[in-house]
DNA sequence: CAGAGGTATTTCCAATGCGT
DNA sequence: ACGCATTGGAAATACCTCTG
């Protein structure tokens, strides 16, 4: 999620697909659903809710299987943009311990009349210009930390991630699909650190065990739960699917499609 | 299914840290 | 100041992924 720090409305698609939040995003569900996975849990958010995406998380966007229709307004914050706010008004950093990717936001009234004065602005204004979007992206921003000061601890973290547990973390999070550079940032190495703490704790290079333990899960929801190879190839963080197909072959020596061909054939 | 372009891996080296 | 260990980064090579 990696946009110029518009606040938008609508479908862009880039927010979508990106599995790496790199800035605070504060999301508001205008129409529909919006469902995520952050490796572990899902978190749903329903139209009039509104919540913050953290960044250095991984989260992935579940397309809903019925409707796919859905109106939402983002902010997305900019860690320069904080710092200068910060600057200018003195906040002091708090501390802010809830670990989760997407944190809700306590409810208050402010936030649905801030939206709807977005709204009218946009409509009768056209196309905003910078100064009116600075001043939007303070005027929410001071509407959340007067809400919750605690989440003062949340924007003002502008430290890198933490040196964590690497097994714990690749178990967590190897369905994404995300260069081995970015896992290394966010278990807080260097790329050649994480390769070689990588080789202790797993004796394998990292791309090689990403693929074993995604096509180990991959076979399993295959042979054991009759997905197809189709629905399932994305979620575990394969590009393609036609190297899909051809890694699966060289591990299992069949292609996916043959083993559902092969339980037709039997259950006939 | 091949070939081009891109990414991961390996290896090596310089810089830094640390105890003696 | 010295030797040794650890770290991050660059370059070369191997491997993977995308496109037509």
């Amino acid at each position: 999620m990696n946009s110029t720090g518009e606040n938008s409305t609508g479908k862009s698609p880039d927010i979508w697909q990106e599995q790496f939040i790199s800035s605070h995003i504060f999301l508001y569900v205008k129409k529909g659903i919006l469902r995520f996975f952050d490796g572990d849990k899902t978190f749903t958010f329903k139209s009039g809710e509104y919540f913050i995406a953290r960044k250095n998380r991984l989260a992935r966007y579940i397309k809903e299987r019925r409707t796919n229709e859905f109106d939402y307004v983002a902010f997305i914050y900019e860690e320069d943009f904080i710092k200068s706010f910060q600057d200018k008004y003195k906040i002091q950093e708090k501390d802010f311990y809830a670990a989760d990717t997407f944190v809700r936001i306590k409810e208050t009234k402010a936030i649905p009349y801030f939206i709807r004065s977005l709204e009218f602005y946009y409509n009768s204004l056209g196309n905003p210009n910078d100064a009116f979007r600075n001043v939007k992206y303070e005027e929410l921003l001071i509407i959340l930390l007067q809400n919750q000061p605690e989440f003062a601890g949340l924007f003002f973290d502008f430290g890198f991630p933490q040196k964590i547990d690497l097994e714990k973390f690749m178990n967590g999070n190897y369905r994404f699909n995300v260069s081995i550079e970015r896992f290394a940032f966010l278990t807080g190495r260097s790329l050649s650190a994480f390769k070689r703490d990588f080789e202790n704790t797993f004796k394998t290079s990292p791309g090689k065990w990403l693929v074993q333990k995604r096509l180990e899960e991959a076979h399993f929801l295959i042979e054991e739960k009759n997905q197809k190879a189709s629905d399932i190839y994305l979620n575990l963080g394969f590009e393609n699917l036609s190297h899909f197909s051809y890694a699966y072959k060289k591990r299992f020596g069949h292609s996916p499609s043959e083993v559902i061909d092969n339980k037709k054939k039997t259950s006939r």
